[in-house]
RNA sequence: GGGCGAUUAGCUCAGCGGCGAGAGCGCCUGCCUUACACGCAGGACGUCGGGGGUUCGAAUCCCUCAUCGCCCA
């Protein structure tokens, strides 16, 4: 017995994971190594946020970055998979608050900003460790030891730098700017942050009477009532005949008696829309606040950052928003100037982290900005876009260009205050007082930059806390106490990574990175500014290639969350079916189209019990149906049947590999010559050249999916269901057995290694196991093999190895296997009942089936073949007519006469059915006439076949009397 | 309202101008044939969302309608 034959037969990924990832990392595979004289190829991961634990879609992003590195690695590239976390300001802040509130009742103020952001900290600790951890279990090859977070030292460096220098070149300015509002979490959110949603509200209308006037008034309809508090006009449309008389005129604002005028404006105001009148309030709405700047109107601000109402809003001051919109309806309807109030749907927009409804509110904000140059050069937008449309940056699928391209066009600029306290604080102090003062403090420091206020007054920056410290006591500095927006760190990643602003080896090898993998929500978000950030910081992009992978839905079609309890762990995938399996079901999924379905399973036990989990790692409870119906969704565990088939197939590869193995018993290494292989043997290698060729190029264009049906074809199709029956004769005879050997060792290498990048654990599990039996192969000379498949050279096969004559050969024989065993299965004969089948063929095909006689013989469980130019059929017989050869199985006993003039007879009226086909097409003149050559000729050859075929099968019926 | 995408076998998806539309899962019939029952062999199932058009030829290109998903206003 051979080491071989105690393999298990079933493949064990849990084994397989946890015997090699600790062998990679240990030898130091995954690291790169800046000094070595490689080709660089390098991924920035996109940093998953420490939020929560990575879903599916993740394990998809990264299972296709890894499958990127591990081939480059093979190729021979210096690989840099660089790691890491982002802090996710908002999204972790409202998490950890969300849970100091549920746990001891208690808000952010209450503890303070120190005590948050230490319990921030430790949430980061927590969520970060099982995040990498999940990325090691998927087998990810990152290199680990350069692992980063967006709120590390050399971050926030290279964070400082940034704002240091954009506020040198006068690309980041302050100003009071309507921003969209959360008043839960007290800060203000990016457009991209708002989730808008149709809401069922009211639509009132108020009557604002003329001044001085005893009975005329303008209707104003409104959504928020409550902002009439704030407004400052009342806008009518320039060319409106009913109001022409008032434009210029003051109404009086009700509830609070103040006058505002009656302006003309014809972009805010549709006459035909309600009355034709419009409220105008310029510090709540941003159509208002547009039109306020156009009048020069006041911009009357009546929140608190709480959402409550300020002084400006008079008797409702201190009252919550939505007490104050009860208290001013009820007020109008009081003095009789609410006309009325009807229902109305109107879009909301809710704050994606609280829910809860966003305010655009009037407050001072730190912009980036976006806009070309007065002088008219390219600004950070353009040069953004400039960056795509030249090419420098490549995006793929291509459509999602047109998105990067639309909402760069818009060159807003970039909101990057966030009123929160975890992140990068902000590096400004105000100074109240005089220039000359600033001046003499710090004229001539290094590090130290001022500008004026748009207030009044003076802004410093500094590139570092220290470099100011010493001043701040004695000039009366006081620190802006906002952060920055999480992107503005994660725009630096691809540079800030490898070590900017220093002038490191990384810095110098690996930027620009090779390529960016993500998902297109973030195209806006993240991509565009990293090439923003990428462009003003090193002077050139980020990275080249940009890959857009599939966003994952439930088998309805709905996005994957763990609140809609459709979520998939990918952890709980690889404890059911291994990370191999995830892998290569990942990789196949991966397809050009945006949504990809994943029809969603709970987990259950043999008694119909519900998996449940009280949160993501934790151990498993089975729960009966009726009691977990209470629990919250995202407790439950669930799966898919998707993954089935990715535990399949390294199964199947672990057993051709058991196969080749057991029968490696006596392998010698050695030359051999081409005239030395069997057909099959050329076949294989033919099909194998091509395999790999197609695979390279597959990889070459993020064309995962078929990168893995083309492997997973030509290793379950034609290894193991044709090549491994084909020489098992031959390895039992010991004058065959060394070619076949050598042949059997050098595909199953070459399956190794072409599968490593999708499924790693298998073939490293393979690759040793052959180590040990045959550790030198390979054609025509044999080599010895690298101690692990990670780091064995990616295959490329020569061109000779091409060979159409034996893919002809094979061809014919599997079609005659696939007909016998057809006859065989239809006619119910025996399965060891030794049929005696003659081939009827002629010329080229006769030739082929010649040759691999035996091989037929063998894989139809025949005592004997023949292969005949011409032959009598017996009367008792079976018989398939193909389109170049007839196949008779003589079957004295077996054959019932109607049975088979009937299949006889549908065979006839089948061809005759294609034949009409054929026959109309080719009677077409215009057919004939305008289609190209070869496929008339095509057509006319197939005419000849089908006739022929028929000819045959009606003399067949003739003969049974048919 | 604008844009992107999808609609092909029961399910999930390939195919994107030229033989007779494919795969995996599921289904049916035989098989534990000494690599594999996570398997082997055989089989059934599709007016390629509807309607127009272009073309010798359309699942594939164009128009239109419908349904669904996503993004942006």
């Amino acid at each position: 017995m051979s080491i071989a034959e105690h393999l298990p037969k079933q493949y064990d990924p849990r084994d397989a994971q946890e015997r090699w990832y600790p062998v990679w990392v240990d030898r130091g595979y995954f690291r790169a190594d800046p000094s070595r004289d490689a080709t660089p190829y390098t991924i920035v991961i996109p940093p998953p946020n420490v939020t929560g634990a990575l879903h599916l879609g993740h394990a998809l992003n990264n299972t296709l970055q890894d499958v990127l590195i591990r081939w480059r690695r093979m190729q021979g590239f210096d690989t840099l998979w660089m790691p890491g976390t982002d802090h996710a300001g908002i999204a972790t802040q409202a998490v950890v608050e969300k849970r100091l509130f549920t746990e001891e009742r208690k808000t952010r103020h209450d503890i303070g900003r120190e005590a948050l952001v230490q319990r921030i900290w430790a949430w980061k600790d927590e969520y970060e460790a099982r995040i990498l951890g999940q990325l090691r279990l998927m087998g990810c090859s990152c290199d680990w030891s350069r692992t980063r977070f967006t709120l590390d030292e050399g971050c926030s460096r290279a964070v400082r730098h940034t704002f240091f220098n954009l506020f040198q070149a006068g690309k980041i300015f302050r100003g009071k700017r309507l921003v969209n509002w959360d008043t839960q979490l007290r800060t203000a959110v990016a457009d991209d942050e708002i989730e808008y949603k149709d809401t069922e509200g009211l639509l009132w209308t108020i009557r604002y009477p003329v001044t001085g006037s005893e009975s005329e008034a303008l209707l104003v309809s409104t959504t928020r009532p409550e902002t009439m508090l704030g407004d400052t006009a009342v806008a009518v449309h320039p060319e409106d005949d009913r109001y022409q008389h008032l434009i210029g005129k003051t109404v009086t604002l009700p509830l609070l008696g103040r006058e505002i005028p009656v302006i003309a404006d014809a972009i805010l105001v549709d006459p035909k829309f309600g009355t034709g009148c419009v409220k105008v309030t310029p510090a709540h709405d941003p159509n208002d606040y547009q039109t306020g700047l156009r009048h020069h109107l006041p911009q009357i601000n009546l929140l608190n950052p709480d959402g409550t109402f300020n002084e400006n809003a008079g008797p409702y001051a201190g009252l919550d928003r939505r007490e104050v919109r009860k208290r001013v309806v009820a007020d109008l309807e009081a003095q009789g100037l609410l006309v009325k109030t009807e229902p109305y749907t109107n879009r909301v927009g809710y704050s994606d982290r609280s829910k809860t409804v966003i305010e655009p509110y009037l407050s001072d904000q730190w912009f980036v900005r976006m806009g070309d140059d007065p002088d008219g050069s390219p600004g950070f937008a353009q040069q953004a876009m400039d960056a795509v449309t030249s090419g420098r940056v490549r995006i793929h699928p291509e459509r999602y260009a047109k998105s990067y391209l639309d909402w760069l066009g818009e060159k807003r600029d970039w909101c990057i205050s966030r009123q929160l306290w975890w992140g990068h604080q902000i590096p400004i102090w105000y100074f109240d007082g005089e220039l000359d003062a600033l001046e003499a403090a710090l004229s001539g420091a290094e590090g130290v930059s001022w500008a004026p206020a748009e207030g009044g007054g003076w802004l410093v920056c500094a590139l570092d806390d220290q470099l100011i410290q010493g001043h701040s006591d004695r000039l009366g500095l006081r620190r802006d106490p906002d952060v920055l927006d999480t992107w503005f760190s994660s725009a630096l990643w691809p540079h800030s990574t490898l070590g900017w602003p220093e002038p490191t080896p990384e810095l110098k090898k690996y930027y620009p990175t090779s390529v960016l993998s993500t998902a297109r929500d973030i195209i806006t978000l993240w991509v565009a500014r990293m090439v923003i950030f990428g462009q003003f910081n090193m002077g050139d992009v980020p990275f080249r290639d940009v890959y857009i992978h599939s966003v994952i839905q439930d088998g309805d079609g709905k996005r994957m969350s763990k609140t809609a309890g459709n979520g998939i762990d990918p952890v709980d995938i690889i404890e059911t079916y291994g990370a191999d399996a995830l892998r290569f079901t990942l990789a196949s999924s991966a397809t050009e189209t945006q949504d990809l379905r994943m029809p969603v399973e709970r987990v259950t036990d043999d008694q119909g019990r519900i998996a449940t989990r009280k949160a993501p790692g934790q151990p498993i409870e089975f729960v009966p149906a009726d009691l977990a119906k209470d629990l919250p969704k995202e407790q439950f565990v669930n799966t898919s049947k998707k993954f089935e088939e990715g535990r399949t197939f390294p199964n199947k590869f672990w057993n051709a590999a058991r196969f080749a193995l057991i029968n490696l018993e006596g392998y010698t290494p050695g030359p051999v010559s081409p005239d030395e292989l069997a057909v099959e043997d050329r076949w294989i290698l033919s099909l194998l050249r091509r395999v790999s060729a197609e695979s390279t190029a597959d990889l070459e264009h993020f064309r995962f999916a078929d990168l893995a049906r083309g492997l997973r074809d030509f290793t379950w199709n034609e290894f193991c269901d044709w090549y491994v029956e084909f020489i098992k004769a031959r390895l039992r005879d010991d004058e065959t057995k060394a070619v076949a050997q050598r042949v059997l060792a050098t595909v199953l290498d070459g399956l190794c290694r072409l599968l490593h990048p999708v499924m790693p654990f298998v073939t490293e599990s393979v690759w040793q196991a052959m180590g040990s039996v045959a550790k030198a192969r390979g054609l025509p000379e044999p080599t010895e093999a690298a101690e692990s498949v990670c780091i064995a050279p990616w295959p490329s096969y020569p061109d000779s190895w091409n060979d159409p004559e034996a893919e002809f050969d094979v061809a014919q024989w599997q079609e005659k296997v696939a007909a016998l065993r057809n006859l065989r299965a239809e006619r119910d004969v025996p399965r060891d009942a030794k049929i005696e089948p003659i081939l009827i063929a002629q010329g080229r095909a006769a030739e082929a089936l010649a040759r691999g006689a035996s091989s037929i013989r063998a894989l139809v469980g025949a005592g004997s073949v023949s292969v005949v130019p011409s032959a009598d059929r017996p009367a008792e017989s079976a018989v398939a007519v193909l389109a170049d050869a007839e196949i008779v199985l003589p079957l004295a006993g077996l054959i019932d006469p109607k049975a088979e003039i009937a299949k006889l007879s549908k065979s006839r009226a089948d061809l005759e059915k294609q034949l009409g086909g054929v026959r109309s097409k080719l009677g077409n003149a215009s057919f004939v006439a305008r289609a190209p050559a070869e496929v008339v000729q095509q057509q006319r050859a197939r005419l000849a076949e089908l006739e022929a075929q028929l000819a045959a099968v009606s003399s067949r019926l003739a003969e049974l009397g048919g």
